[in-house]
DNA sequence: AATGAATGAGGTTTCATTCAT
DNA sequence: CATGAATGAAACCTCATTCAT
């Protein structure tokens, strides 16, 4: 089957070469601001072909977005594995990694916080689309596993064991997503004041630990 | 000039009906899928009148976020003004304060969002466009007087005088953004859990005063 | 009548208020490129107040132009007046006077030639606006005028008799148009080869004049 | 490849199609009075499709003054060419060239002279534009032609040599040019008088010849 | 007389999507 | 499979003109 294999291998290429471009795009430009002549233009492909692999401009979209929360969730996965000691480090492991991400991968950022902010009608795709169902399923889980992580801290001592560990779970990711999403606003700041962001965030962080600990086991 | 005042006021109406029908469409499906002609048709006046209003979609858009964002301000300092006591209790007005905004206006916090995320390029006229300007200015001003009170509640002993300041109050910002940005995952979560908003909130606030006062003075 | 009169005065200073704005734009950016609105703020009235003096934009045209050729006629009826002499210097006094108009009044001859230009379907009007009839016949009563005066030079033997007298009339306005409708290029290249104009012009006079003269009165 | 073939020749007639549609919409309303929605209708093809092939109304435009001046220019030095004789018998050749294409071409004339007008502004594209560029090219490579003429005219004795080779030229191409802009009014007067518009450019034309002969050499 | 708000047709342009080849 | 020409709806915006006051 080499002549099978080898149109399969090709037309692998072809779709990676297009989310590839797309994604260059909408990174830099945003979802809107983005035309699907520019995306064959940068593909060097025809605006057909890129019809022929995605149906739609949201079906490519739906996919980049997919790409990326594979990535983020592989990333934290990652992260809390290599953790060891105490169930606190798996969860700061888990907090620098989300930074990072945002850091590093803005751009899929930013299109991951689009396909949360409502722009498109996805509620009711959840079940029927399994495209939009596991990127769902990605953010659940890493959720869930916020949760367990917390739990087992509760059990080993270090986290705090007045709070409710699902309600804690949700307060820590809160308080990490506002240093993902810094905004615009947040580096003029940093900018007038003269701050370090590595520092700002590296104090941040510690104070996040301090509310994780809880007060007996703060110090 | 009873003539004349009647004229102005209703020309001042027709403006709010612009501005009101604009709102509501903006808040339901966000600025970029809403077109110049819904917002006439929603207003029931012609294409023509809205562009007599409004040079622009993009002046319409900002006169909107002025109108947010004022309020946002107004309500802040009347927040503020009204607390007594130690300086942190003004923080923690202030906090609510924001997160009852986002509550209750979420159109208008997601225009803002809009505004400060450079889907728009406005740095160039922070200077020469006064609607820009106030803008900007409402913002910057939000900031300072949070810096303002981190201050004086250094001097009252409410807050801890192990941290900056200026990086205190960033930090601050921060904590409390992430409870007015909170997104559908976020609602997601909570219904899952069968936690109560309200309540979460109120624990949040309370972590992040502990944050605020220091280990000194926890309790 | 002191009330009516004064009446009677301001309503023609508004006029001429408009007509006055009107021009400097129409002559600055062309009649297709002006707007009402531009008018009426620059004339420092309302938009209403405009069509309640001119029924159309056209109709405000009109009048310029009308204005323009009275003007035009007007100057060319001193000069050949003020001339003396054989009919020849009549006709180089016409000629100068043309190429005077076009220098001095650009913006006149501009919407002038716009007027002829077929631009607008004046033909049918002729007879019907008098404001039309009115600026056709200024330019008849030139050419005719024009005729007369090459005739006369015949007569005088100041003109040359071996060509029709209408001809040779039309032949001269010919020759002097393309001195007043000098366009870009032309200046372009009398800047290219650093040639002057007046000097340039005037050489060119001095051709037409050989021409009108004829073999044998040269010299 | 007969396959490609034939589709760049379906492409090339849509282009022509839609050019020849311009055209004669332009040619007979005017530029500024000919809607890009007529020029589909007229082509019998969609808006959509005109930009397809035209990015704007503008290059549409430009790309139909480009073709009128590149035929001008063409016929020009092919009537050149096929003169034997003196210099002073290309001069003429170019001169009844540039009639007999005003005449038979009449709107490709009025579109040339709208470029060259100043309406738009295409002094800056000069360089960065092929398309404007070439236009240029064509205009200023006749003029040196002319130059060029005078020149060697002047050096075979058939062109006057009491006036600089190159005020000559420019003076020539004015006398020719108000042949190829008679206006309105100018068919008016031929028409009054009864007069052959034939018989009087050839009139015309031998006058110019003395003109250009100069003193010495008429008759 | 003068105003200026209101209109709506019409302008250019963009773009996701389809489809014959 | 891949192409890219074709579409047409819809976007933003302009402007001459009208009309109630």
């Amino acid at each position: 089957m080499t002549i099978a294999d080898r149109k399969e291998r090709e037309r692998e290429e072809r779709r990676m070469q297009i989310i590839s471009s797309a994604e260059s795009l909408f990174f830099q430009n945003g979802y809107d601001q983005v035309s699907m002549d520019q995306i064959a233009r940068n593909a060097e492909l025809s605006k057909g072909t890129i019809f022929f692999y995605f149906k739609n401009k949201e079906a490519l979209y739906l996919t980049i977005v997919l790409q990326g929360i594979r990535l983020f969730h592989q990333l934290i996965d990652e992260a809390v594995q290599e953790c060891t000691g105490p169930a606190i480090n798996r969860l700061g492991a888990l907090g620098l990694c989300g930074i990072r991400f945002a850091r590093e991968y803005p751009g899929y950022r930013s299109l991951i916080l689009l396909f949360k902010s409502g722009r498109f009608s996805f509620e009711d795709r959840v079940t029927s689309d399994p495209e939009v169902a596991e990127i769902v399923g990605h953010s659940d889980a890493i959720i869930r596993s916020m949760e367990e992580i917390v739990r087992s801290g509760v059990e080993d001592g270090s986290v705090r064991n007045d709070i409710d560990p699902v309600e804690l779970a949700i307060i820590i990711r809160m308080m990490i997503s506002c240093v993902m999403d810094k905004n615009p606003e947040f580096l003029w700041s940093l900018q007038r004041s003269a701050i370090d962001e590595d520092l700002l965030i590296s104090h941040y962080m510690s104070l996040v630990e301090t509310v994780i600990r809880g007060p007996e086991n703060s110090q």
